[in-house]
DNA sequence: TATGAATGAGAATTCATTCAT
DNA sequence: TATGAATGAATTCTCATTCAT
């Protein structure tokens, strides 16, 4: 909103890649506030404090725009979960962590959830043209793997997990929680959101995905 | 062009209720294939072969044709779920019922997915003006806080689970998986709805909810 | 508004005169607030308490609507007109009189001003098409010219005074004021209809034009 | 068809200030015909020669586009009258020409005329939300207040005479007059707006006026 | 690198009017 | 006499995008 350099066209001196990160910033916040169909571009330059002809100069269109903020945010998540050194901890806690992790992301990303919701809607067409996608998650796979198979032959863990399914009941637990938060607590009638309902719901979850994965 | 009426005027005779409907089935279509915002009232037009002034007459707007089909997709699942008669079965039976059916249906209705992830885009503006789809969800509470006292009466669950949370960890497996399939299916470069891949996802889902529920 | 007879159709009986009066009513209420542009044939149809199908059953179509309104609105001041009697009163009180007659009609008729307003846009358009409007006026112009050769005749009044001039010019003081006071209040930024402005307008219009027509 | 960027490119220069008093022109022109209701942005932007979109990028909509036009139109009027320098002509003098003026400029601008009917029809709707029309109107009471106390000093004007009540009387005669003269002249079935029957309406007027201020 | 001006093709919504009973 | 159902033609306004500098 109040940003400075916004203000006046001195403040923004020739600086490409300021402007475009303030665009991909503004973006996200628009795609996530509107979806893609939502969205204007009007909006995006005027959150980013840029001409709105800078957008086509630097982003081809619209749908360009949206692949980049979405490429973007899943360098985000991916990068920070990488972060977790998930092979270099106990199995149950790799997975505690992970849970918890992909939890607290999804509160502090908002915006990810609904990036993802409206590619759905769009039948992932933005980010099947996407080159680098794929290779930038099977390190994750590769760690979950690698978390499951230690788990298994500990003794720990029931055998034959696949990782790829474990993984999207984790994120999908978290997901659909979340991001459906709203219609969620208008049909149940119940608040959601509050720090009791979270804990409460990380908990659960906890539970659910360890009650499963536990031997015993 | 290729104007309704200009098929035939006696395709679409006085009749109220069917009109009605017509237009409610178009608009779920056009409201799953493009979400609110890229839905078009014309093509809603088309589709349910009526002028779209229609649509008006019995309609409000846009947004209030919108908050009927969601209405009329809530009533669609919630009666199926009720015909299921959970209360009757033995517990671990009726926990597999449930998601078997939450995931069939879900695979039946994609539109049901796609609607839902609307809605949540727009924060359940529209459904927070409805009066009565919370009551609509009472029973389906009840029901499955009967299963679960059920069985744990019977010593076969564990105690303390809280139906609500246990419902959205059901619906959330089945939801995330089908409903962003597309985007899972590109960043993990491996088909998800092939029949060997629902199998499978059925066969996890259930192991990882009954692996939690059912004390050994 | 709360028509009783609007309510049911029992108590809506074939009755065409009291249909028509409704309508007619209805449709000087709406053409007053909306102009002849702005009112909607669905609002008149509502206030009326009769279907929008019927309107047309008795008038043609909204403009012959519009005229027909027109008609009975100049019936009825200049019915009331005719019952002052001006012919047996004594110049000066006459002229009083049809002043404060005209001011007190717009006041209570605020309808008729924004009518004219809405004829005189379209020119006249309606009215030219009616056969009985000069006729109906005929009458005025013969009062107002037998008070003024009276006031005359008795050395009170300034000869050679048109009566049509005059009558526009009666017409036109109480007219601008009233028809206008939306615009002359805010550009004034004063009060225009509160008890005491009224009163202080009747008695400068009937100094302004007594001080004029009076002899010394 | 006739679209304008059809004609040539070169006509339309990118100049703002010339964009703009085009459509202002345009719509001054269109809202006179038509009324603020009648008034079709298609037209206004044919009449401009613009794109109709840029109505909408220089004025937010049809309602603010309608007070621009009021207010420059308001301003038109008031800077005409103040350059009569009234205060600067003996009394008796100054009000023969307010009188002749305001009749001249009425029928010189017919649509200052129709474009009051419309915004009196919507109860001066757009001017309360002026912050600038106020303060346009009170030099015009100032000169008026200066006249009528010259002239009283002077011994030739009657006393307590109200600048606000007469400028409104002044106004309202010929406003009337030629504002209504559509209607006027079908129900009189006489002719308003000859040059004969113009001198007798601006004779009449100026009699009444200086018959009333001016003391024997 | 950066921008204000301008636009064509739609978008939802409105409206007087007619149809069928 | 009376009405609910249905419609074609506008109408205001929007939007991604391009032009000229």
């Amino acid at each position: 909103m109040a940003r400075a350099s916004a203000k006046t066209s001195e403040t923004r001196p020739r600086n490409a890649d300021r402007s475009q990160k303030d665009i991909l910033d503004a973006a996200l916040a628009e795609f996530a506030d509107y979806g893609l169909g939502g969205a204007r571009m009007d909006r995006i330059a005027e959150r980013a404090g840029v001409n709105k002809r800078l957008i086509y100069y630097y982003f081809e269109s619209k749908e360009s725009l949206f692949l980049a903020v979405l490429e973007r945010a899943y360098e985000g998540i991916r990068s920070e979960e990488q972060a977790l050194n998930l092979t270099q901890v106990e199995p149950v806690e790799a997975i505690r962590r992970l849970i918890a992790f992909t939890w607290n992301y999804y509160i502090a990303h908002p915006e990810f959830l609904t990036l993802l919701n409206s590619e759905n809607l769009h039948r992932a067409r933005h980010l099947k043209q996407s080159t680098k996608i794929s290779a930038m998650h099977s390190p994750l796979v590769q760690t979950l793997a690698d978390v499951l198979e230690r788990g298994h032959k500990g003794g720990i863990f029931r055998a034959g997990v696949d990782p790829v399914q474990l993984y999207i009941s984790i994120a999908g637990l978290s997901y659909f929680y979340l991001g459906n938060s709203h219609t969620l607590s208008t049909i149940f009638d119940r608040p959601l959101l509050g720090p009791k309902a979270k804990l409460e719901r990380l908990s659960h979850m906890t539970d659910l995905v360890l009650g499963y994965l536990v031997r015993d």
